[in-house]
DNA sequence: CGCTGTTGACTGACGCATCAGTTTGCTACG
DNA sequence: CGTAGCAAACTGATGCGTCAGTCAACAGCG
C-alpha cells in the first residue's frame, strides 16, 4: 500500500555486496527505470540532488513537490516512492549534508595537532568554509531553511552545531587545562566559534568582502585567539 | 469545519463590560469601535502585537491571517482594514522592531565615549542583549522569519545588520586609526560583532547558559577585544 | 528461445484541505 | 441616514498526498 521507503532489512554489507556479476555498462540511465539496489540507490541520490537545488533556490516553504520532481526528471508520484513526504525529503537531505560536513571536518584535522587549539580551529574552520565555498546550497539549506522551520527541524542545525561545538569545547577545554586559553565558559566560546564561521560562511552568498575562503578563515582563528587588541 | 462554524457565537455578550462611562476614560476598549486617529493608532499596534506574537510562535509562512486575528481579537476582515496584505502587515512589523532596537542602542550608547572601543562596544552589545532579553519573540522574527523570506524581507535583517555594522564598523576603524585595534577589514570584524551578538541572543531562546545577558555581554566584549589567548 | 505471469518502479490526474484575499452585510457613531 | 469600522461567509488558487492504472524488467515454464 504505502511506498516501501526504506526497503525492509537492508543490511549495510548490501551496500557493494550485490554481485557486480554482469552490468558493466553504466547503471546510471537518467529517464530509465531503475532496478536493482545500486540503480535505487542512484535514483535517491537524484531526487535528493533535485530536491537540494529547488529547495536552496527557493526555501522549503515556497516549493513544491512539482518542482523537485520536474528538477530530477521524473514524474510526482515517483518522489513518493521514494521518500513518504516532503517533510522526509527535507530531512533525508540535511542528514546527507550533516554527514558530508561532518567527513569534511574530519579530513581538515587529519595531521593536525589537537594539542594545540590554533591549529585545531583552523583545521577546523578552514574546512568548513571550503566545503560551504564548494556548496552554497548547502549554506542556505543550513542557514536559512533550517532556521526558518523551528523546532522539528532546527533539531538538524543544532545536531550540526551541537557535535561540532561539542568537539571545539573539547580542545578548548583541554586548552585552558593547559593554560593556552583564557578561562571562559567552553561550550559559549565553542558556539560563537560556530556562529562566527556560519554566518560569515551565510554573508558570504550574497556580500562580497573581496577575502576569499582562506584568509576569512584566519580572520576568524585569529579574532577568536588573538581579539582586536593589539598585543 | 466548513460551514457555518459557529452559528451562534454571537459576540455580543462576549464584548467585555459597557463602555462604562464614556467619558474621558481611556479611548482603548479592545473589543470597542476604533475611531478617531488615536483609537486606530492603538488598534493598530494591538494587531501588530497579535501578529508579532503569532508569527513570532508560528514562523511567518505556518501563520495564518486567521490566527493573527483570532489573537487580536478580531474578525479576518478587521486585519485587512489596518493591512493590505499578510507581507505588508509583516513589513510594518518589522519596521517596528527595527526602530525600537535602534533607540535602545542609541540609548544604552548615551553617555559613553565613543572614543575607547572598548565602551561602545560594550554599551552597544549591552543594550541589545538587553533588548532581545526583554522581547523574545523580536529574536525570532528577526533571526528566524526574516532569513527564511530570502530576497524580498531579508532587506529588513540586513537592513538592521549594515546599520548597526555601519556604526561598528566607523567606532573600528576610528580605533584603529588611533592604534587601539589591529589592522584588520573593519567592516568584517563589525559584521562578526553583529552576528555573535544574534546568534547568542538566538541561541538563548533555547539553550540556558546559566548566564544573564549581562555576562555574556561582557564576554562577547572581552572575546572580541582580547581573544581567548591569555595576554 | 518465445510465451506468460508477476512484481514493482513509475505515471499523472484527482481528492481534499488550507488560506490569502474579496465581498457582502451589519451596526454604531456623528 | 450616510458612512466608517468591523464581522463573517465566500472564492479561487495552490499544493500535499493518494491511488488506480501502465509498463518495463525479470522470472519460470515449456
Amino acid at each position: 500500500m504505502s511506498a516501501p521507503v526504506a526497503a525492509g532489512a537492508a543490511p549495510p554489507g548490501a551496500l557493494a555486496g550485490e554481485p557486480a556479476a554482469g552490468g558493466p555498462a553504466a547503471p546510471e540511465d537518467p529517464g530509465r527505470r531503475a532496478v536493482g539496489d545500486r540503480q535505487k540507490e542512484a535514483r535517491r541520490l537524484q531526487i535528493l540532488q533535485a530536491a537540494k537545488s529547488v529547495f536552496a533556490d527557493a526555501g522549503f516553504q515556497t516549493s513544491t513537490m512539482a518542482d523537485v520532481a520536474k528538477a530530477a526528471g521524473l514524474s510526482y508520484g515517483a518522489v513518493y516512492w521514494y521518500f513518504p513526504s516532503k517533510e522526509e525529503l527535507f530531512h533525508a537531505l540535511m542528514q546527507m549534508e550533516e554527514e558530508l560536513l561532518r567527513l569534511r571536518i574530519l579530513e581538515g584535522l587529519a595531521g593536525r595537532s589537537l594539542e594545540d587549539p590554533r591549529q585545531a580551529l583552523s583545521g577546523a574552520i578552514r574546512a568548513t568554509f571550503e566545503f560551504f565555498e564548494g556548496d552554497k546550497a548547502a549554506v542556505k539549506l543550513l542557514f536559512r531553511d533550517s532556521y526558518a522551520m523551528g523546532g522539528r527541524f532546527e533539531s538538524h542545525l543544532s545536531g550540526i552545531y551541537e557535535r561540532f561545538i561539542d568537539d571545539l569545547a573539547e580542545v578548548l577545554a583541554a586548552a585552558q587545562r593547559r593554560g593556552q586559553v583564557i578561562a571562559a565558559p567552553a561550550r559559549v566560546a565553542a558556539f560563537s566559534v560556530a556562529a562566527l564561521v556560519g554566518q560569515l560562511a551565510y554573508r558570504r552568498l550574497s556580500t562580497d568582502d573581496g577575502l576569499d575562503a582562506e584568509v576569512v578563515a584566519d580572520f576568524v582563528v585569529a579574532l577568536i585567539m588573538d581579539g582586536l587588541r593589539p598585543r
